[in-house]
DNA sequence: TCCAAATCGATAGCAAGCTAACGATAAGGC
DNA sequence: GCCTTATCGTTAGCTTGCTATCGATTTGGA
């Protein structure tokens, strides 16, 4: 029963790693490639609506913006209207990496899940959609021993 | 195609979270959960070989050990016999947690796919082992535009 | 109008993964 | 029997997540 969720984060792991090593080949970093993703469709968002649709905390934007902007991948402008806002914009540079950064993930894509039939491959996005509904809609069970030490 | 990918990685973030408020719960963070799990079964075991198991790296391991040592889960003893090993030995108080934690990792997985039939579990779990033995046994694309900056 | 409350980004500090480099100990070859 | 080499664990430093807290700015109520 247990040994799914294993499988999972394996799974997840390897694919995360090929998808660093094959991004890296582009000059940019697993993180930073779920930003560029984004901003390639929608430019100029702020951290906080970022993190929002990447379901990620603010932080977490934050610190992987900082690390984009030193590799020269995007820059942060003060919103002229709302003081408190920083709108980060992509350089020409992240614009150039888009079409082979989204070719790069469509072949891993492609090779992860090529020896799955169509059927296997359907099967497997409804039952891992059940689960991230299943997750985020109730509350998992606390178990009867909570001893917080 | 590419939304499986993302479908896994958010799957396998909404079960660690989950994994490590339950695991916090008992004292012990996510990734010292998996350690334990191994020390309960093979007592004893070397900073290296618990990495082998848990299939990780040894730096990995060794900075998680620090940490469990600090929370008085473990404890280092030098090899008699070679002094090059260190071996790791489970304290009582983790010995003590052993139930709790793997009834809390029972239900976690319980709960994670109660929506699905006893079928779909089974066609998650050969897809999943599917990409994993695509992953672990044949290379990545490298794809057209390698430009490394 | 001015001050309290809300909002937003940034920072500090932690967990858990990685690679690269270092130091100590064992093992083997000459 | 010594000295090179191989094998360990550790440390340093990175990425990517998190929470908690701080500072600055805006907004709204009195």
């Amino acid at each position: 029963m247990t040994e799914v969720l294993r499988l999972l984060t394996r799974a997840q792991k390897l694919l995360r790693a090929a998808a660093d090593e094959a991004m890296s080949r582009h000059g940019v970093r697993v993180g930073q490639n779920l930003v560029l993703e984004v901003l390639w469709e929608t430019d100029g968002l702020t951290p906080g609506e970022l993190a929002a649709r990447l379901q990620v905390t603010t932080p977490t934007v934050v610190n992987t913006a900082t690390r984009m902007e030193a590799a020269g991948l995007l820059v942060r402008r003060r919103d002229p209207a709302d003081g408190r806002l920083v709108r980060l914009h992509l350089t020409p540079k992240a614009r150039a990496a888009e079409q082979p950064i989204a070719e790069a993930r469509r072949l891993l894509a492609e090779h992860a899940t090529a020896t799955l039939t169509d059927e296997e491959r359907r099967h497997l996005h409804s039952a891992l959609q059940k689960i991230i509904e299943r997750m985020t809609e109730s509350t998992p069970p606390t178990g009867p021993g909570d001893d917080a030490d």
